[in-house]
DNA sequence: CCTATAATGATAATGGTTATCGTTATTGAA
DNA sequence: TTCAATAACGATAACCATTATCATTATAGG
């Protein structure tokens, strides 16, 4: 991790009185090396016995309150977790339909650019303050062809 | 419920040797009626004690089976339903983050062309064939302002 | 009418997630 | 360096949306 990003998630931390444990910050990495968000499940299995289950689920809670994390909702029953995107930057997902993986994709600015004039436009249509956007794409990854 | 529609449920069903029976119609009229998704439980208090819980339950699993309806997930713990889109037409969703509402909204025709582009833009270069695609906005909706 | 199969409804079981509670660690003040 | 006050932890129980079970009822074809 970043002495940068270190600085910024620990800073946020504290403004909830919060400090940055070794638990939570396990999690971070974790999720910092990953392509794609990961679950309570997924993230247990990468940090083995060191992390009780409950004690992820806590600090998953805990670092999405604080707005850390950011919860994703592509599987039913299933929620998976991400760094923020004011810490890692804007991304979109692939979702593929066959093995049920999640990937992070960038889009070009020009591409972005023009997500935002539909978004802002639609929004408007029905009196509605977009706050953020996600495009979400639903089809087969390149292993599932 | 149009005579079409009825007719294109009713024989999609029928491939799988299914009956389009009074509870199953009554969950599919309640979700037309419906300016977005409905859960379990939605349905449940619209359709009051002449459908079980456990029969709407099982009427929402047989019919997106038969991709008749589409499950849609936005809050976590929690799975709301709507008519698929070659049933009703392709749209987006505005997500309240304050009351957790969902809205249908329609793009026009030319939003929905760059909003193609970028999908497959996007998609080619990371070698996802894309089946589907959602604009999700998350914000504030009219009532919560 | 009869039989095979689909559908139903009440209820139990499942599983991801959350709450509880006693214990331990950390902080800051005395 | 004590000594509270509070944050964090870990094991476990509880919760709740969803799914499975199973006995009963309805429906379609022969
Ligand atoms: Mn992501
Ligand atoms: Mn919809
Ligand atoms: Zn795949
Ligand atoms: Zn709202």
């Amino acid at each position: 991790m970043t002495p940068n990003l270190d600085s910024q998630i620990t800073e946020r931390l504290a403004l909830d009185g919060l400090r940055f444990t070794r638990g939570r910050r396990e999690v971070v990495e974790a999720l910092l090396a990953s392509d794609g968000p990961m679950s309570a499940n997924e993230l247990s299995d990468v940090l083995g016995d060191g992390v009780p289950l409950s004690s992820i689920y806590r600090s998953l809670a805990i670092l999405t309150d604080a707005h850390i994390l950011t919860v994703h909702l592509a599987t039913k029953g299933l929620a998976r977790y991400e760094l923020s995107e004011w810490l890692v930057g804007h991304h979109h997902h692939l979702v593929c339909t066959e093995c049920g993986s999640v990937e992070d994709i960038h889009v070009s600015a020009s591409h972005e650019e023009r997500l935002r004039e539909v978004v802002d436009a639609v929004a408007s249509v029905a009196s509605f303050i977009p706050s953020s956007h996600a495009l979400e794409i639903d089809g087969r990854c390149a292993q599932c062809q």
